[in-house]
DNA sequence: TTTCCAAATGAACACCCGTTCAGTAACGCT
DNA sequence: AGCGTTACTGAACGGGTGTTCATTTGGAAA
């Protein structure tokens, strides 16, 4: 037996990439065999070389294109000019874009020490330019004298790790809808940041 | 061989521990082997099922006698009847007790996927018990006037992702000091959750 | 000094790991 | 209809996995 009927390369390539996604989501990478992603994609083992240079390389892939696909659209966005604004909607920005993209936070958050020395720089370097988005929003209503926090990249990391960890709780079968999730975050950022008035 | 100069068991056991912490920490519990474990306390793996009664339980009594050390340490303190110093209060101790605790609390929130149900089970529920401490300083506070959150569940899961995160990137050698760390997030943290003045 | 036992060893168990590769079947193209 | 390419199989590679257990040892108690 070789080939199976109708599969195709365009096919099979996006769903190793889903099912090793998945399963590493829920299991961890480590935990994760090529054995267990090949039998989800109703294959053998070796056939995911053909779309995969190796086990590591799978999941920099992961979390690269994870991270591509967040500065890509946050680069789409028209951001609002004032200060207060410009954070309001960085934090429905933030939400909308990761609450759908449960799976790729968890691996992109929690696989970053199996990743190679070489390969965890880059993806490093890429989540420090989505951090710097918003610092310069911190920064920008520090001058306008809107916002007030003793160190704009501390507050930075304070709100992602806020708003990033609603994906750890939300159920979207819940009672509790996005947009009010919207709401209540971001009325919390932006007070966690305001000046006294 | 057998026995080596000088162990006893009362030494051995919580080198395991330690050992066994760290190395998860560093690497994952599934990346990590019995045989690197041993190899860190400097004995043979076989040894290791003296102290353990298996990898799984291993991970569990880490993650739980983190839980039952924080909410011993939570309880013995005394504290402030008003709520808008109570939550000050909470937000120091939650830092103080993290920040020198780097690996239990990266074991504790990495970790819970590759417990067993039930161990799942009692995890959470001691997880709960902490968050519902700091939900009813919020209750409290929303209740006389001093906070206004729309959710106190949910500003109760923000304000612990705020301060949690810390331990993702404080760096004790680095230029902050932990006390301007506690400052800095007290002010975050209650204006995250004040009324408006 | 002898006895006894806790605390280790080290080999073995059955199995799983990531990765490679010769062989083969199904497809698109001529 | 025949050919070449693509996509896959299945076996094999060397090595690692958690766990068990008979055996051996060091040290304390008698």
């Amino acid at each position: 037996m070789a080939r199976k009927q109708g599969s195709h390369s365009e096919i099979t390539g996006p769903r190793v990439r889903d099912a090793a996604l998945r399963l590493i989501a829920q299991h961890g990478f480590a935990a994760v065999s090529m054995r267990q992603i090949a039998a989800e994609v109703g294959v053998q083992a070796g056939a995911l070389y053909n779309y995969i240079a190796d086990k590591q390389s799978l999941l920099f892939e992961l979390m690269k294109s994870h991270m591509d696909e967040l500065l890509a659209a946050y680069g789409a966005e028209s951001l609002p000019h004032d200060p207060t604004e410009r954070l309001d909607h960085f934090t429905r920005f933030h939400i909308r874009f990761h609450l759908p993209r449960r799976d790729q936070v968890f691996v992109s958050y929690m696989e970053l020490r199996n990743l190679s020395a070489d390969n965890f720089a880059r993806i490093e370097g890429l989540r420090r330019q989505y951090e710097n988005a918003l610092e310069a929003i911190l920064r920008d209503g520090i001058a306008s004298g809107a916002f007030r926090v003793t160190d704009s990249r501390i507050a930075t990391r304070a709100v992602i790790a806020m708003l990033t960890g609603i994906t750890n709780w939300y159920d979207p079968a819940g009672p509790i809808t996005q947009d009010q999730v919207e709401d209540i975050y971001k009325e919390m950022v932006r007070n966690s940041v305001a000046a006294a008035i």
